[in-house]
DNA sequence: GCGACAG
DNA sequence: ATCTTGTCGC
């Protein structure tokens, strides 16, 4: 795995950004689903929290879990959310006594301004499958989505699709979906509704938001 | 130039 | 993200 590297400034954040860039890895044509996925999401507080969920993609039951608490070291900026982030979310991560075969993230990843959002970053850093379901829009703009459970729109930027607005439940605000690194968008959108139970969030997040959430409180 | 801006 | 209760509706 590559190191994480520590920006001095958001100048320096970018040109991490771009480097990193060149290492992504988008297939064209469906890769094979795992038995598991990794939920992951940070809720700030004092410390924050990293949470890292493992659900057992035939029946969303969840499997493990693993959380850490530290400091955010890196300010929020919006583009670039992965530096204050992915610290906690690897440390997270490192405990788990399985090793992860496809990380869910709580943001985007290639629909971001210089399309290395979270996802991406942390897939890339990992060398795993990874994409993000966010929560509101960012950037690019769609279609509204029909009104069905599964109905989606392309989210395009600049003339480029990056990413899916994906109705994961009838009636009910939809969720960003973008690929981060070794997954397609087609299987991002697939894996997404086979995880969205009876929620708008699927699983995996939601359980790393609630998990994460109630460890903070608990401190 | 102005506003908007994942979490 | 977070500060924060009750309330309307399926």
């Amino acid at each position: 795995m590559l190191p994480f590297t520590e920006p001095a400034s958001v100048a320096e954040a970018e040109l991490i950004q771009d480097s990193l860039r060149s290492r992504l890895v988008i297939p064209a044509s469906a890769v094979e689903l795992p038995r598991t996925v990794v939920g992951l999401d940070v809720t700030y507080g004092e410390p924050s929290v990293a949470a890292a969920v493992v659900v057992e993609v035939a029946t969303l039951e969840v499997v493990e879990v693993a959380t850490f608490a530290g400091e955010a070291r890196f300010p929020y900026v919006p583009g670039l959310l992965a530096f204050r982030e992915v610290p906690l979310l690897l440390a997270a991560i490192e405990r788990l006594s399985t090793p992860p075969s496809l990380l869910i993230c709580d943001g985007y990843g290639l629909a971001h301004p210089r399309r290395f959002g979270l996802a991406c970053h942390l897939g890339v850093l990992l060398d795993l499958p990874s994409y993000g379901v966010a929560k509101t829009a960012f950037v690019g703009s769609s279609d509204p989505p029909g009104p069905a459970r599964g109905d989606a729109a392309d989210l395009v930027d600049a003339g480029e699709i990056v990413g899916r607005v994906v109705r994961t439940q009838s009636g009910v605000k939809p969720v960003y979906v973008s690929a981060g690194h070794r997954i397609g968008l087609d299987d991002c959108s697939d894996l997404t509704l086979r995880l969205s139970g009876r929620y708008r969030i699927p699983e995996p997040t939601r359980q790393a938001d609630i998990l994460s959430r109630s460890v903070l409180r608990s401190l």
